[in-house]
DNA sequence: CTGAAAGCGCTTACAG
DNA sequence: CTGAAAGCGCTTACAG
């Protein structure tokens, strides 16, 4: 032991004993190059002779070097980091996104920095100030509920850091967004009761001043027309949060109405889980009696009886495209940031609490 | 407009027309001040004229300067900054933990960096390299499902920087760890159902390699031979992951015994809904003819019907206790990094998917 | 109350 | 193939 320790030289020995950082300065000292020669070994430049390398790579194992990213990334003046915001992670929706998100980022080693935003518009704010001063090379956002302002976002574009939007993206807004086609989406939702012989069809909604639900609600009235089946205010409920027990509230209502529906499309899955369960309670039977469809495909959609045809609302692959996006943008380092929105494609999921007619249109 | 840029000067206008970023050295030129005096009046040191320092602020108005905290960080050594590692964002436990821990990072001006492991060991170590070169002033990390192996974890011990695990943690491994007591909650969960008057009762475990269903299925085993009931190897099925399928697969099994048990203990909430459901499906009653208790309280464990019994596993608390612990041993900065064991009390949530005993011990 | 200088750990033109 | 020097944006002893 002692024998080997006299192999280091008294410098690189008491930072050892410190547990000091070893930088390139110590393996220069150590084999008596300057630091750039070590530099440029570390990074393999070709102009370096191959024995160099070698002799770099040992001095690091003896020394035990490891590279200080953030003083190269400083000084390159890319950080290879990407800031985001999400109102809460512990919603679902939001957990597979950054999950999507972490996995494109860690593919083309960036890493991912993380808020919450709980809703807040403050917070929001706050946050984006944060991010301003972390030399993060882009943002991806999901708007806090209370958000209904995005200049708070302004000074990250003005100094070209990407900004990419999901889900909940700003209206009259020029950005980058990816979103589902959220009235197509319901529209096709509705149109699957339809066609599968329901001839009165309630609605669930979300708060109509948020975009995704406005458009849900939308195209839920757009099939109704298409198909010649007049509106009916009644057999539309609007929620402030669309949680479990607005479900319940909602479907309370349509039971009681003196003419039940004998379709409901949910504007997500919690409602819809609400809704079967309050139907199942006063001995309907789904999809018999009324058939039921949600929206997001949670977990739940596959457990509840029936199971809930839903929509499939991509939060994995929103993720990757939002990852994707941005990194192309921060990539392109282009003087101007061009605004892209890329629409998913959701699917249908067609489940027990609804009737499947093959003779589908 | 024009009149509005000559009041800046040629270096400072360039810098706005290229959207450079302004920096300290700006703000000197601008005032007149060194840059050390900026800095100094930036960070309200005490021996700065209240004069300069309104002065300044002026300028960083006008100017348009945010602090580049990265390069103040850098230089005063500390990122305030941790990094995670977590199996999957997209498993509702560890999204709840992340939230703790992004919230109370947050209120600490900490930022939180995540990275998935997705249950390998491989990118496990691979995680751990690319910390290392970050800078972070700590780590948090509930380990993959394969690892066996702590030793990729012991540079960043030697480096100084504090590691807490949670959830799953190293067994036999000096380190910081944030856990609930699975033995003493398996215990009361299995206590409840005995007390509640079940006499044969069934177990489906996790993967008994992993600690904490090893500790599930101890206490499970404990209680029953404190309250002399025999264990039954028949009653106990072990899974590989406790998802639903397995979960059915068990129930199943369980329903063909000759011997059927009366009350069911499951490591999670998700076998315990696909017993439910097993048992519903056969015509039992529940908890008429049979209980089910099980493990985490999830969501949808207020959901199902019947709504089930089950432990609370603290996720967010988690979550805070982690980020706490850490951030004390960051700050504390001593020679040598304690190892504190946190162990978090769990609560039993008795709802309608078994009996509830007033005579309860 | 303010400034000049050195430095955090690295990279990169420039020069030889 | 290698080195000396400057610099990324900031902070902080040291000096006055």
């Amino acid at each position: 032991m002692i024998f080997k320790l006299a192999l280091f030289n008294a410098n690189d020995c008491i930072k050892i004993m410190l547990k000091k950082r070893i930088t390139i300065k110590d393996l220069a000292r150590e084999l008596g190059y300057a630091p750039s020669t070590i530099s440029r070994a570390l990074n393999n430049h070709p102009g370096i002779s191959k024995k160099t390398k070698e002799e770099v790579q040992k001095a690091v194992k003896k020394l035990g070097y490891t590279q200080n990213s953030i003083a190269s990334n400083f000084r390159k003046n890319t950080m290879l980091s990407i800031g985001i915001i999400v109102p809460r992670i512990g919603i679902h929706f939001h957990s597979l996104v950054i999950s999507g998100i972490e996995e494109m980022a860690y593919m083309r080693k960036y890493n991912v920095t993380i808020f919450q935003s709980q809703d807040s518009l403050d917070r929001e704010k706050e946050i984006a100030k944060i991010l301003q001063t972390k030399m993060v090379d882009g943002i991806i956002v999901c708007l806090a509920l209370e958000t209904n302002n995005y200049d708070h976002f302004n000074q990250l574009k003005d100094n070209k850091v990407p900004v990419v939007f999901y889900d909940r993206v700003p209206e009259n807004y020029e950005a980058s967004k990816i979103v589902i086609n959220d009235y197509q989406s319901a529209y096709k939702a509705t149109e699957h009761l339809i066609s599968s012989g329901c001839k009165r069809i309630a609605h669930i909604s979300g708060n109509p001043e948020v975009s995704i639900y406005k458009e849900r609600l939308k195209g839920y009235k757009a099939a109704l027309v298409k198909h010649n089946i007049p509106l009916d205010e009644k057999l539309i409920e609007y929620t402030k949060d669309l949680n479990y027990d607005e479900g319940v509230y909602s479907a309370k209502k349509f039971l009681n109405l003196e003419h039940k529906p004998d379709g409901i499309f949910c504007a997500n899955d919690y409602t819809a889980v609400s809704t079967i369960q309050v139907f199942k309670k006063a001995n309907y039977s789904i999809p018999g009696d009324i058939s039921v469809v949600g929206f997001s495909n949670y977990p739940i959609s596959r457990i509840i009886e029936p199971t809930l045809t839903t929509i499939n609302d991509r939060a994995f692959e929103m993720g990757q495209a939002a990852a994707n996006l941005l990194i192309r943008q921060i990539e392109e380092k282009s003087e101007i940031i061009s605004s892209e929105t890329v629409v998913l494609e959701t699917e249908l999921i067609i489940r027990d609490s609804s009737k499947s007619f093959n003779s589908h249109k």
